[in-house]
DNA sequence: GACTTATTGTGAATGATTCTCAGCCTCATC
DNA sequence: GATGAGGCTGAGAATCATTCACAATAAGTC
C-alpha cells in the first residue's frame, strides 16, 4: 500500500470552528457553539462542528470534559498535563497544575494497577457568578 | 387531608437491582444491569433499573461516574468522601483514600472559586486484565 | 378482604452524538 | 487560469442512553 499523503485542506468552516472555540472564555458544547456560530452568521453544520472538536480534542488542542451527559470543548494550546476549575454556572474555566502525582501512581501499583490516565475536574463558582447569585443560573452562552 | 406519609415499599425488583449491583465487582451501566437480570431469569424493567440506580446513588449508598457518555454505577457503602480506580476492560473498581486536598481548596479561593465538588476517577488496567493482554496498555497520563 | 397508593413495565419521547453520501471546494500540477 | 483528485461539508437519518407518561399491578394498612 502506497503511504497515504493525507492532507489536511484549511478550509473556512475549520477556522471559524477553532476561532469560535478560542474566543469561548470557557467549556461549551458542540451544540452551543453551533448555535452561536449560525446567530453570529457564519453557520456551520453540526456535523462539521463536532468533527473539528473531536480532531481538535485528538491534536491536543481543545480540552474537553463530559458533564451531565454532555460533552464540553475549551480551547487549549499547553500541551503538558493539566487539570481544570470549571465555573457551573457560566462555564468559564481555569486550568490548574496539581501539585503531586505521586501518591497516585503508588496507589495504582499497590492496587495491582497499570496507571493509563487520571481525570480531575473541579467545580465551583467563579467570583462573578458568586457576585450575583440570586440562585439563579444565567444563559452559559 | 391526612398528613402524606410517603412508605417506601419493599418490592421484589428493588431488592434485585440492589442485590445484583452490590454482586458486581465493579462499575457497571443499567443496560448491563438491566441485561443481566434478563440473563438471570429475573428480568426487571429498564426504567426500573434506572430509578432504583438513581436512588441507591442520591442515598449515596451507590457511586455513579460518567464514562464514554454512559452512566457507570457501583454499590458503596462507605459514606465518606473517596475516589475510584477504575479497570478500563473488566470494570473493577477500587476505592481510593487520596491524601491532601487542601492544594485543590487553596486553587479554588486563589482563583476567586467558591468550591462546591471535584471530580477525580483514575483509570487503569488492573493486574489480571494485564495479565490476559499482551501488555500493551500505555500510560498516557 | 378491601382499599389506598407507591411501584412497575411498556413504549414513546428526548437529546446528544455519529454515520452516510452526494455534491462542493481546495490545492497541487500543468 | 484550467484541470482533476480527493478531502471536506452539511442535511438528515441512525443510534444510543436516558427520561417520561400512564395504565396495570401489588405492598402495606386497616
Amino acid at each position: 500500500m502506497p503511504q497515504q499523503k493525507s492532507v489536511t485542506r484549511g478550509t473556512l468552516q475549520r477556522s471559524t470552528v477553532q476561532r469560535a472555540l478560542q474566543r469561548s472564555d470557557g467549556f461549551v458544547t458542540a451544540q452551543q457553539l453551533h448555535r452561536r456560530l449560525h446567530d453570529e452568521g457564519t453557520p456551520v453544520g453540526l456535523s462539521t462542528v463536532y468533527r473539528h472538536l473531536s480532531a481538535l480534542t485528538d491534536l491536543g488542542r481543545a480540552d474537553t470534559i463530559l458533564v451531565h451527559s454532555a460533552q464540553y470543548y475549551r480551547a487549549c494550546e499547553t500541551g503538558r498535563h493539566h487539570h481544570h476549575l470549571v465555573c457551573e454556572v457560566c462555564g468559564k474555566a481555569v486550568e490548574l497544575d496539581p501539585p503531586d502525582e505521586a501518591w497516585l501512581r503508588a496507589a495504582a501499583t499497590e492496587n495491582g494497577f497499570t496507571l493509563v490516565r487520571h481525570l480531575l475536574e473541579v467545580f465551583g463558582r467563579c467570583a462573578d457568578c458568586t457576585a450575583d447569585s440570586g440562585g439563579d443560573a444565567r444563559d452559559t452562552t
